[in-house]
DNA sequence: TCACCGATGTAAACCGGTTTCCAAGTTCAA
DNA sequence: TTGAACTTGGAAACCGGTTTACATCGGTGA
């Protein structure tokens, strides 16, 4: 049998150097075997392919990164607890493996980590970036990028380098804010995302869409979540100011399911009293339970729009930016409704 | 003004050795300066500071990996559309970071993809692994993380090499079924989440909770999510044989959710006709419209005590095999009742 | 018999960092 | 004044692969 290098630590990987040294080969053959490039013969092939069975040998991923020429590395920033970016993520996933990539997930936790996740992903080395609702501005976005080819997802976004695939989100808050005048609401509110970028956007469409109806825009702070929903809900009827909202036009979903908890809490029935409207379409809104009127931005066909977009850049078909804008499709359930008189009323 | 090297190719990022020419200094002292250790001066740590700023330099990250004696890198697997898991990578990172360690996430999409995770995570010579949930059969698990620390979240496995940190689900279900009992429910049928090994051990638990109350077990087979959970119900309503079901304890909360919705979908009164418990208390569970019976692992717990395992590991602090099993709590909410009489009856 | 060719394999450069070892210069105490 | 110790920095080995240039060899056609 032959000799294994020292065999001594029983705990250190086998490199592609004790392959070759057990094949009694150079490691530029057992290289090339893996890589199925011309050059090794037939006996020789499987006789590495048995020794690196044997000694259990995996190629270390740092190394042929480093070497290769290309790494085929697609990197994704989400934002781990946001199912509707895990969704994305996991739609992605296969696509870009059909495409012959791999994909690295950079974990974005809070506003500071995102210039982080982006780095970290540039520093392996990713040929190109799906960035899921980025909140940065354009500029230090740009700046972080540099020339990766990127594409954002979900966010209007104008970088040069950087594709965009988005769905048509003014368009949904106006289709939105229509429906709901059409049921007869004025006094509808717009409870807003924050500070992110998409969430400017959806309240500068909120407003406009008011102002087209000649209704004055009621804007609260909210956020993305459950809690932010429900918070602002304390606070819209803790003011006298408040109370005479028919309608609340969400940021997204989480929000809106937060509301409707607040609400059902208080006792105040949606959507006799309150109309909620969110925007994702996600699962939690088709339930049962809740059937949240909503807008759909079809998440499927934008990963695989921006799979696309990216892999055209990567193969140098396009170099001109392109914008993809979706439809939104607005999706009416059970917590709209006319407008109707208050309770005790 | 010091030439940059060649300058032509406008694409090429610069590497420590461009930073070394255009300080003046060898490429091991720029090192240095970055790593912080002894040597430079501190004139020649600006100086070298200032010149890889203006160049935009970043170190190579898979270069540095594969030079470094130690990557300070910790691998965690995860099922990116799965809320739980994600909420559990959210609360990992920052604890991870603390311990002065990165996170690279990896992403498995379906139970084949899981092995492939996990190798991937390997490969980049991640120090440890935390695998969130992992349904592979144990021997497989064993022979894919060799002697690579690792951490099992979440799942009952007996590796000699891995911790586990996991919630008490025997008694999780048990305290569902004593519940249910103590309400007057006779006819409990559970609804499992298919094939994988968690959800195996909560079938067995409901089997034996039910044996020792002397009541028979109804098993319903389900699986992971929302759909599952309602297309049980189908089934369930499908055969007579299901009419006297009077309560329905699931695998998981998303499955509940699903089985709440086909329920009033149906007009079936929950907890009045058929009272339902699920297993996580995710945000769902909470929700005022829902406000299901289920049991809570406190996640933020066990991802605390998942990083401390896995640095004790590391650390070298402790050797032998832990397994640490968190007490459930049930949490009773609206969902389940004393049992009722029949629509009809 | 000779020049040439394709098949097979080796040696060495290289990817971009880190780290060890050593040289040169400075400072300081004896 | 000397030499020990400390500071600062450079040269080169190394991490584990990939790739290029070249060597070797049996076979082949002229």
């Amino acid at each position: 049998m032959p000799s294994e290098t020292a065999g001594s630590a029983a705990t250190r990987r086998p490199t592609i150097q004790d392959v070759a040294a057990a094949a009694g080969v150079s490691k530029g053959l057992v290289s090339k075997v893996f890589n199925g490039g011309a050059g090794p013969s037939a006996a020789t092939t499987s006789r590495v392919i048995a020794v690196a069975d044997r000694l259990g040998y995996r190629p270390n991923r740092s190394a042929t990164l480093l070497a290769k020429r290309r790494t085929r590395l697609l990197g994704v920033t989400m934002l781990p607890s946001n199912l509707f970016h895990g969704e994305l993520a996991d739609l992605i996933q296969p696509i870009a493996e059909k495409h012959g990539y791999d994909i690295v997930l950079g974990s974005m936790t809070g506003y500071s980590h995102e210039r982080r996740a982006i780095e970290t992903l540039i520093d392996f080395r990713c040929e190109a970036l799906v960035l899921v609702g980025p909140t940065m501005p354009a500029a230090q976005l740009a700046a972080i990028i540099g020339n990766v080819p990127a594409v954002v997802v979900g966010r209007k976004v104008d970088l040069p380098g950087a594709d965009v695939v988005r769905c048509d989100d003014e368009r949904g808050v106006h289709d939105v804010i229509d429906h709901l005048v059409a049921l007869g609401h004025r006094r509808i509110a717009h409870l807003d995302g924050g500070s992110g970028a998409i969430a400017a956007l959806r309240r500068r469409a909120y407003r406009a869409a008011m102002t087209r109806h000649r209704l004055e825009p009621v804007v609260l702070p909210g956020g993305m979540t459950e809690e932010d929903g429900a918070r602002a809900v304390t606070d819209l009827l803790g003011h006298s100011a408040g109370v005479d909202v028919t309608a609340v036009a969400t940021y997204n979903d989480r929000c809106a399911v937060g509301v409707l908890d607040a609400l059902a809490r208080r006792g105040i029935d949606v959507p006799g009293e309150i109309s909620v409207a969110g925007f994702d379409d996600s699962l939690q809104a088709r339930h049962a339970l809740i059937e949240l009127t909503t807008v759909d931005q079809s998440s499927a066909e934008q990963a695989r729009l921006a799979i696309q977009a990216v892999m055209e850049r990567l193969d140098g078909t396009r170099a001109e930016r392109r914008e993809i804008v979706l439809p939104p499709a607005l999706i009416v359930r059970r917590t709209t409704a006319r407008v109707g008189r208050r309770r005790g009323e």
